[in-house]
DNA sequence: GACCTGCTGCGGGATG
């Protein structure tokens, strides 16, 4: 099938790679050459590579080869990246690449940047090759011609797979996908990933189920050396806390000491504050220090790249925002300021040094607690036996397959039972059921049961058997509303005298009073006053001051990361870890086994310990937070109806607290009887207040599958009004429509993501096949500190502030250990 | 000087 492409990659083709090669100094690897081969026989596949090792001009050098044929008029390859940013660094490289080799190639961009005019013209003469987003493609696919334009399609190409897979912008691409191999038949999919655990499976779900594909192994992984920030003396190192600007001046240090640096953070306030930290200890660095997250603006987050990139930062500090994209010309440093959560994401982040071929990448992590340092132990253990996490690819996603209906029956039109069946070629679609199929189509075509009343809701109409989109209106407002990415609830903040500093939430803007003063982009600012969705601000003098808080994901500690964690403190307790953090933190492991003992794999540690408040029970399966959450929830409801009784929750990444008035009468056989999976589901419906969060939930559910309409491009309704007419839906449904699919999807969500379902499950069976162990230790012991302390603040208090609690407790706990120190 | 968790990503076009 590729005899012509094989003829048009002639000795002259191949003499100019090489020299383009030779140019810059390339060596052409063993892996982009297998590629490449696969390519030209036809293959798809799926490439698999660390960051920064030329796996991009792997598979780029495929399409290459068409390119070298010339330009004939129409689109021949199409590259999807999951960031605008990217599009257009690709867009260059590219470009540049076809135009050394001689090929006449237009290379261009389509995104929600791309002006009107560019689109107009791009849909009248296509490019040979563009670079877009998978939303853009959605987009292109509405359009009634969108078949003919990709007709000629040859390739198409998937640039970090890995950050779609797993998401909901992943299912619409799969079904995408499906929709371009049905227009241009022999159509190669190429997908680009780093490094994952599960990566066989990425692939197969990017080529869709049944499919042959090839898995290019890249150049094996660059190494990579995770180090800690140690504080000078543990003693004083707090227990708990999440912060870490104890630690400023080292960090200060560490900045001093190399030419650039990039500081991770987990979370944007976390970030502000490091930001005007750095800023406070070293005023010399104005101007060469930046701060980067995702509620800056998007203009001054460019800027803020550009600077990266010509090396005139000297730091910037970030969240996940800079976890992607912007081929910088590397950093010299990566810094990690608290726990890193997973090893993938260290690793990327790490990534993001040391870019030279067979450079070594670093990342020195600043702890923010004591324990963390244990988990810098971990990580690193993790990440030298390779043990990544996987990201699962999601199922039955009807609310993303209703928007792509609309789609095609905008783009052309489809009928039924071809239409299934493509859609059944796509991974998240395979397993669907007639009665979902069924249930779909209805939803599309009539608004389903409960709303089929409101023409609105009538999106797509069947006539002879074709299903379309007849309706202008209908068809705008679909196409505006393409995308499963769920908005921020944001609201603008602009200065007074103009210039937009970014977004903020409205939850915090509606806390504020006129004249109050708060930290946002690294800037002291006062609330002027608040209309049209904007908070507009003035410059502040030094005064009170409250950091901005923003809603995001609570992300728990990876299961593998977790089970890292275990077996240091194992490795600890019987001296086979030498590493510096497990040495730091010696001490306190040691105080640890003293007061009670360490946690080890084969056993689940339980601890009663009596307070003024009464007796708590601490427990550490060591299964990220959020399944901790869900168990504390299980264990306090399972055991209320056994004995009636009232019981405060806490819980964080190591375990979780149930307090109690009064010691339940229980024993290691009841707690294990307890810790039983049973019917987990049924009891988590049951004490669990899903109705609410499957409430929340369904607001995204029903954005995407075009229940509300998000409004107008600069005329946005509010998020309270979408939160608003989203609940007036969900409760008109939950009454009229109880077997809507939507909810049911909601309530599966909920279960999946929000509750982890599946993890709580492994974690109760491992917790089965363990032994149970308790201990009743005098006081709180170290483990069981943090968990005390996020009660405590969580709680509202009475005279007295958490700090100071927290203070006075970590006192009278280091004269204890202190009497014991010196008795012993 | 005390205060203090919770990430990221996308998206329209006919008419004047």
């Amino acid at each position: 099938m590729s005899e012509n492409l094989t003829a048009s990659v002639t000795g002259d083709f191949d003499a100019r790679l090489q020299a383009w090669f030779d140019e810059r100094g390339w060596r052409l690897f063993d892996f982009q050459r297998e590629a490449r081969e696969a390519y030209l026989a036809g293959e798809s596949g799926l490439i698999h590579s660390p960051t920064g090792s030329g796996k991009s001009l792997a598979a780029w050098l495929g399409p290459l080869a068409e390119a070298a044929g010339g330009a004939d008029g129409g689109l021949r390859v199409l590259w999807i990246t999951p960031l605008r940013a990217l599009a257009v660094d690709t867009r260059q490289n590219l470009a540049e690449a076809a135009a050394a080799l001689g090929s006449d190639w237009r290379v261009e961009v389509r995104s929600g940047d791309t002006s009107q005019s560019v689109r107009a013209r791009q849909r009248r003469r296509p490019p040979e090759a563009l670079v877009t987003t998978p939303e853009s493609l959605s987009v292109l696919l509405s359009y009634a011609d969108g078949a003919s334009w990709f007709r000629r399609l040859a390739c198409v190409v998937v640039d970090e797979w890995h950050e779609l897979l797993g998401t909901k912008r992943g299912v619409q691409l799969e079904l995408c996908l499906a929709r371009l191999r049905g227009i241009a038949p022999g159509l190669r999919t190429w997908g680009l990933s780093a490094t994952l655990a599960n990566l066989a499976e990425a692939r197969d779900v990017l080529l869709g189920p049944g499919a042959d594909g090839r898995l290019v192994r890249g150049q094996a992984p660059k190494s990579v050396s995770i180090r800690s920030v140690l504080p000078d003396t543990l003693e004083r190192f707090p227990w708990a806390g999440h912060l870490g600007i104890r630690l400023l001046p080292a960090v200060v240090e560490a900045i001093e000491s190399k030419g650039s640096t990039l500081l991770f953070t987990n979370t944007r306030s976390q970030a502000e504050l490091w930001f005007q930290g750095l800023v406070d200890a070293r005023p010399d660095w104005v101007g060469r220090i930046a701060l980067h997250h995702g509620s800056i603006d998007r203009k001054l987050r460019a800027r803020i790249e550009d600077g990266l990139r010509a090396g005139e930062l000297r730091c910037v500090v970030c969240t996940s925002s800079l976890d992607l994209g912007v081929d910088f010309s590397p950093v010299d440093q990566v810094m990690q300021v608290g726990s890193p959560k997973g090893v993938a994401r260290l690793l990327q982040r790490a990534g993001r040094s040391g870019h030279q071929p067979g450079a070594v990448s670093e990342v020195l992590c600043v702890p923010t607690h004591a324990f963390e340092l244990v988990e810098i132990a971990a990580a690193r253990r993790a990440a030298e036996q390779g043990r990544i996490e996987a990201r699962r690819p999601l199922v039955r996603s009807l609310d993303v397959l209703a928007q792509h209906l609309v789609t095609v029956a905008l783009g052309g039109g489809f009928e039924a039972e071809p239409m299934r069946a493509e859609v059944s070629r796509t991974h998240a679609f395979a397993g669907l059921s007639d009665a979902e199929w069924g249930w779909v189509m209805d939803f599309v075509t009539r608004g389903g049961q409960a709303l089929q009343g409101y023409p609105q809701y009538r999106r797509v109409e069947g006539v002879d058997g074709r299903y379309r989109v007849t309706d202008r209106g209908i068809g705008q407002r679909h196409r505006m509303g393409i995308g499963t990415i769920a908005s921020d609830t944001a609201m603008n903040i602009r200065w007074l005298t103009g210039g937009s500093l970014g977004t903020i939430e409205e939850s915090f803007v509606s806390r504020l009073e006129r004249g109050d003063r708060f930290l946002f982009a690294g800037r002291l600012v006062e609330l002027a006053q608040v209309r049209d969705m904007t908070a507009w601000v003035r410059r502040a003098k030094k005064g009170k001051r409250t950091v901005p808080r923003w809603q995001g994901g609570r992300m728990p500690l990876s299961t593998e990361l977790a089970d890292c964690v275990l077996e240091v403190l194992a490795a600890a307790g019987s001296g086979a870890d030498e590493s510096a953090e497990v040495t730091a933190v010696a001490g306190l492991l040691e105080l640890q086994r003293r007061w009670s003992r360490l946690p080890v794999p084969d056993e689940l540690l339980v601890e009663f310990t009596r307070s003024r408040e009464g007796v708590s029970l601490f427990c550490y399966p060591f299964a990220g937070r959020l399944v901790h959450e869900g168990l504390a929830t299980l264990l306090a409801w399972r055991l209320s109806r056994q004995t009636p009784a009232t019981f405060t929750l806490s819980a964080n990444d190591y375990g979780l607290e149930l307090l109690c008035r009064e010691e339940p009468a229980i024993d290691e056989e009841r707690l294990a009887a307890l810790f039983a999976p049973g019917d987990l589901e049924a009891d988590l419906l049951a004490c669990m207040n899903t109705s609410e969060i499957a409430r929340r939930r369904f607001r995204d559910i029903a954005r995407i599958a075009g229940l509300v309409f998000q409004g107008y491009p600069g005329r946005g309704k509010s998020t309270r009004q979408i939160q608003a007419s989203s609940g007036l839906i969900f409760d008109v449904l939950e009454r009229y429509d109880s077997d809507n699919l939507l909810l049911d999807q909601a309530r599966r969500e909920v279960l999946e993501s929000q509750l982890e379902a599946r993890r709580m499950r492994e974690t109760l069976a491992a917790i089965g096949g363990k032994r149970i162990v308790i201990e009743r230790p005098e006081r709180l012991t170290p483990l069981a500190f943090p968990l005390w302390a996020e009660r405590l603040q969580s709680q509202i208090m009475s005279s007295e502030t958490w700090r100071d609690r927290v203070e006075r407790m970590a006192a009278s706990l280091e004269r204890a250990a202190e009497r014991r120190r010196k008795s012993a």
